[in-house]
DNA sequence: AGAATAAAGGAACGCTTGATTGTTTCCTTG
DNA sequence: CAAGGAAACAATCAAGCGTTCCTTTATTCT
């Protein structure tokens, strides 16, 4: 664990082994917690375990105490999020049966969950295609039993007439991909506090389903003389606070 | 480039070097795109020089002759890439003035783009980050010019009454993600046609600007009674078509 | 105190990678 | 038809990769 790089002088070098204080339980939640900050910056391919083992103060040869493959090291972070994503969402509908208010809950969730677990959120995302072939079928699976949750809100909106949605699969992958999105470039302690985020993006989200507006009406034609009588924007104060960014990947829109 | 695997017999195999009828342009052009595709296939650092060169039927050293190096390979896809989707979008918006048929314009737009080049703008999202610094930068700069034309197109709406946007940016990145995200999981010949997608999605967008519709007055409040006297939903046949997928990341919702 | 076990070191392995270089062959132009 | 450049091969390099194996040290349990 808290091993030095090795002096210069090599005669001094004691050739250590167990190091003091280690403690098994607290070194594979340090590799895991490295492992997720690793292919989060640099992604799983670009990770070596050479550069995990530094990460954690270990020797890469010794990381296989603690994981069968490198390969396995993704699926278990990636399965573990994936489950812990579903579980809590499922948790956080539980006996709500309103189709609005169930839709908020579930955008209100998912929000909070990306904006708080960013790293592991964009390893989910990012390296399913570094999975192997089984593994990512596990993960493929859970993510459909996910967007089911919403599936299954549009569906009986729509069944009850309060949504307007034709196609609820294109509006499920439409809505997720708008929600998942703000973690790509969500930063904490920015302008906007989380909740005003939840929100700016619900109402997006309660709007696209709910059907069009006043000034919609003619939704597909081509173009016409915009009707000038809309209400003004709504006053939001965005209290502006101070800017305090983590270790970010390259894909950071900096 | 027409060069078969070398044959078992050793002493058989003459030792060629410039194949007949190779052309400079024509090998550059196909390295481009066996480029795309296996970046898109496999992820850049996956992919191997040897693997592309093969691909191309090469020898993986001749490859230097069309470019100066990996990482250059990438710049130049991405790139190139991002100066074609931001011309043609600024092409297809000139003329047009009002917000909300620029709105549409533009939502089409990204749409059909996204949808007829899925592989280069795969790996413009995902690639950035193994692009090296400088590199980096100048996709990111070219980003921002394509974000900013939906951002002024919001902001001017806003102004004029048409859109209820309180957060331009905010509302230029979750609509971006929403639209991007159909490269995902669209696949030509699926069960929707581009056009009706695209309508589905301009729909979603377009509702979004527009602001609340008529049954999310109280949008805040926790959880209330639905009303149920919405609109039943539009009749909309979706005519099914042979699905005919070609190849794809692993990242395929299969 | 001593044995057993847990935790880590450290060296090596086989392999692949991106890249370089010298050579050979084809094509074009005079 | 010969010269020069374009296009590709073939061999090679050092570096780095994931992984294995054995040893050494610390901790824990009788």
């Amino acid at each position: 664990m808290m091993h030095e790089a090795t002096p210069a002088a090599t005669t001094l070098t004691p050739t250590m082994a167990r190091t003091i204080g280690s403690n098994g339980a607290r070194t594979a939640e340090a590799i895991r917690q490295a492992g997720v900050k690793l292919i989060y910056k640099h992604g799983y391919e670009a990770m070596s375990l050479r550069q995990l083992a530094a990460e954690v103060g270990l020797q890469s040869g010794s990381l296989y105490k603690y994981f069968e493959n490198k390969q396995n090291l993704l699926f278990d972070i990636v399965r573990d999020h994936m489950e812990d994503l579903l579980g809590k969402a499922e948790a956080d509908l539980a006996g709500i049966t309103d189709p609005l208010a169930r839709l908020k809950t579930f955008s209100a969730f998912h929000l909070r969950y990306h904006m708080t677990r960013m790293a592991h959120v964009f390893i989910a995302n990012m390296e399913i295609r570094s999975l192997e072939d089984e593994h990512r079928a596990v993960v493929v699976a859970l993510r459909r039993r996910y967007e089911r949750l919403l599936e299954e809100i549009l569906r009986q909106g729509a069944e009850d007439g309060v949504f307007q949605v034709s196609e609820p699969k294109v509006a499920t992958y439409a809505i997720i991909s708008m929600l998942t999105g703000i973690c790509m470039w969500y930063r904490p302690g920015g302008r906007l506090s989380q909740d005003e985020l939840v929100e700016i993006y619900t109402g997006l989200v309660v709007d696209g389903a709910t059907g069009p507006g006043p000034a919609t009406a003619a939704r597909t034609l081509p173009l016409e003389a915009r009707p000038l009588e809309a209400a003004a924007a709504q006053p939001r104060d965005s209290s502006t606070r101070a800017k305090s960014r983590a270790a970010r990947p390259k894909t950071a829109r900096a």
